[in-house]
DNA sequence: GTTAGCACTCTACAAGGTCGAGTGCTAACA
DNA sequence: TGTTAGCACTCGACCTTGTAGAGTGCTAAC
């Protein structure tokens, strides 16, 4: 374990590092940071820092940069968990007050929220509507030849498509298949609807087989973007005001291995427990983020979890900021959420 | 009026720039473009091209790179109109068959498809709902203290929102608010929709004020959201391809000034003739542009022109293929929205 | 254990030099 | 009269060189 003062120079060294994105020799710490040794002293400790691999150099004579294990250890050890200021917690309630009528709209702007605040960029994984449930769907009429199919789930979440009225059917004709498909179907999860359960509806309505295959073929459809679970990216602009993005060329194949949308999603999947997750430069998976770090909370609608949101950005982020602003929605977004859903 | 060898000396000029995105200089048009004289004689000629302001130089001893004018004169006379090739036809068509269920998907890969195309920004304007007219709305069933509003347009939109039931009103109740509500209201136009007429209908209800002050307020909201005209915008990592994007301060002043929604639908707005339209340089009204240039196309349903597509690059974009893949959006777009609307 | 001093290293930046592409002008040519 | 070759000139791109400054490690003294 590290002793004190080595401690407060490991933290010198990786809050101005955050704030500067410069290297940080000896004596800016002896300057900036009030630890009552000299330049040469701090100079000593700091070679024992890069020893034991908390901190590096570009280059001799350069100033030293947190290593990633420098990183674990501040946001283990030595940051000390923060509030967001008052103000900004109220700004953010505003925020969602003024601009979400929709529930798309609460993920869309937590994602900007989140890009803003933090100047970093950031996901918002929608729930998986696998996994709520069937509620049931209804015909609405249009025009002679046409209807509005509403697929509607437990959660509050409706779906719609205009569709052909499939020839030989009469608008009864579809108020009576959505009744029975309903009967049998509703409250069920859309991962346990199977085609075998399709099927036996079929067989139960004895009714013309081109006509169910029709009906059987929209729920299909409405059940395929159902499943399409959504992920909302923010402050991908953030990106070019931090130093590290001065390069195009990293600008532009980040922003291209973001378009990957399945594969970020895959990246937050992995979070299963509940809280707030750091994982910071080569501790992630996935090449294409290596040398940034993910801040990453789950949020909960009545106590079970539904979604991830999450930070991205250059290892040398605002730990504290990013934590607590995650922590916030951690905590708080379900009860936005709750005004559109169940 | 341009001569025939100016005229050629000018393609050549604003071919290559657009390629290469160097200045050209008389040799290199000499060496790649046969026109039969030395460079010698090129350069008498560019010398009166630059008297006449087609071209211009950004210091002595650099090439010529053509000017706003030089670009138009280009537009204008010498680029020849192209159909697009039947294979990017073809995988089109085919993008959109795979990719759209929804009629928002269709804007959204419309602007996909586009910037990448062009490699340039695209925008995709949605047909304001304010055009269209109310058809009906209706209240469907959700649990015991909420119910979900859904208005539906004659266009097919669907808009819907799950609310609380006010205290005091049954579900029968709602039933008969939506029915009177929908004897008077259908067919008008949004636009028309006005406070007084919502006043009238209170009237002749009769109903209790509180309950109706309820009902107005729902209408009101989904009238807001449904005004709202929404801007899809394409490809905006397209931008950090383009060499005169290199300089990352200008990439992102660029994206601010996107992120400004409502001046950006303003400079769409402004074209009600039908039509590819090329807008070059400081041709363009609003100064954040005035180094780029806009083509803009609108689309049409059943012969009414209900929104715009465009390209926003810099000045030095393939005008030729910009304007070949915007004709056919023009022509066919509608073709597509058609599956969905009206 | 801490500190001052010193020689050393390396980057960033500015100054100067060269190269090459391009120009305008002039005189000769068809 | 239009075209071409030749020549001096200009200017940016690129390389080299020199210098200032920040930082280091090591050693000896406190």
């Amino acid at each position: 374990m590290l002793d004190k003062r080595k401690r407060s120079i490991l933290q010198a060294i990786v809050d101005d590092y955050i704030s500067t994105a410069e290297p940080i020799g000896s004596r800016t710490i002896a300057r900036k940071h009030d630890l009552g040794v000299s330049p040469a002293t701090i100079r000593n400790e700091m070679a024992d820092l890069e020893l034991l691999g908390y901190i590096e150099q570009l280059h001799t004579s350069s100033g030293r940069i947190p290593s990633a294990k420098g990183y674990r250890f501040y946001v283990d050890s030595l940051l000390s968990p923060t509030q967001m200021p008052e103000r900004e917690i109220a700004l953010i309630k505003n925020w969602y007050q003024e601009k979400t009528r929709h529930v798309e709209e609460v993920f869309q702007e937590t994602a900007k929220i989140l890009s803003k605040i933090t100047s970093n960029i950031s996901l918002v994984l929608v729930p998986q509507v696998t996994q709520c449930a069937f509620k049931y769907l209804k015909f609405l009429p249009f025009d002679d030849c046409r209807t509005i199919l509403v697929v509607v789930t437990d959660t509050g979440f409706v779906e719609n498509k205009v569709i052909d009225i499939p020839t030989g059917l009469s608008f009864n004709d579809l108020q009576r298949i959505a009744e029975h498909i309903n009967r049998r179907l509703s409250g069920l999860s859309f991962e346990n609807i199977e085609l075998s359960i399709l099927r036996e509806i079929q067989n139960e309505m004895l009714i013309d087989v081109d006509l169910f295959e029709t009906a059987l073929g929209i729920l299909k459809q409405a059940l395929v973007v159902e499943k399409n679970e959504r992920l909302y990216l923010g402050g991908t602009t953030q990106l070019l005001s931090q130093p590290e993005f001065k390069n195009i060329e990293k600008v532009k194949s980040f922003l291209d291995m973001l378009e990957e949308e399945h594969l970020l999603a895959n990246i937050l999947q992995k979070q299963k427990n509940d809280g707030v997750i750091v994982t910071i430069g080569d501790e992630n998976k996935y090449s294409g983020i290596q040398d940034c770090s993910m801040v990453q909370a789950t949020y909960r609608i009545d106590g079970q979890v539904v979604g991830t949101v999450a930070v991205l950005g250059p290892t040398r982020m605002d730990y504290g900021k990013v934590m607590s602003v995650l922590e916030f929605m951690h905590n708080h977004l379900g009860e936005v959420l709750k005004k559109y859903k169940i």
